[in-house]
DNA sequence: GCTTTGATTTGCT
DNA sequence: GCAAATCAAAGCT
């Protein structure tokens, strides 16, 4: 269990998006293996990058392989990961979970399958404690902690969910007929 | 300074 | 399956 060299989010953000299924990521401890991501750039109109650097979203333009978290409708949180190319960010909507089972079951409320611990982003974030103040945190060092083998799960491609905007571009990748999904793939 | 948005979740009909 | 909830922040698109 290697972390994930820096080199590796320098990458096309698309290619590290892909990469990114099947690697392990964990938060103290607490975590699992990525199943979903969706891959956001400057060029996209549904990025927060899109209209330019702002207070909000200035970890997405920030060193690479570090943490973009911010709050979403108010109450939920989503980790991005901070890629290459400027303005460019990852993702991360849902994980398999395999680590701290029980403290994800604490704070997800009792009575919840597993497959509901981190099946969306704010469930990801509530399941793994994730809040702002790990906004900018680096990914190669405590708490965070990335590791596997990029690149070696079954991808599937499909379109993107939830946004309104380019929302039928192909940037959503998953693990090929995972159950640990949000929504099942196209195919 | 105020309006609008926002990549979601949850519960109700 | 559908609609409402809910908060803060960005931008005036």
């Amino acid at each position: 269990m290697t972390p994930l060299p820096l080199g590796f989010y320098q990458g096309d953000v698309e290619d590290v998006a892909r990469a990114l299924i099947g690697v392990t990521l964990t938060v103290e401890g607490i975590g699992g293996v990525i199943v979903e991501t969706e891959a956001y750039d400057a060029a996209d109109p549904a990025s927060h990058s899109f209209a330019g650097r702002t207070a909000r979203n200035a970890a997405m333009f920030g060193p690479v392989g570090h943490a973009y978290v911010y709050r979403i409708y108010g109450l939920h949180h989503c980790l991005n990961v901070v890629c290459g190319t400027s303005g460019s960010a990852v993702l991360i909507r849902a994980l398999e979970p395999l680590h701290g089972l029980d403290v994800m079951q604490e704070r997800r409320g009792s009575g919840l399958p597993i497959r509901q611990f981190c099946s969306g982003p704010g469930k990801l974030c509530s399941a793994l404690g994730i809040d702002l103040s790990l906004n900018g945190a680096s990914l190669l060092e405590s708490p965070f902690a990335l590791t596997g083998t990029p690149g070696a799960a079954p991808v599937v491609v499909g379109p993107r969910i939830g946004i309104t905007r380019a929302a039928e571009r192909p940037r959503r990748f998953g693990w090929k007929n995972s159950p640990w999904l949000s929504r099942p793939m196209g195919d």
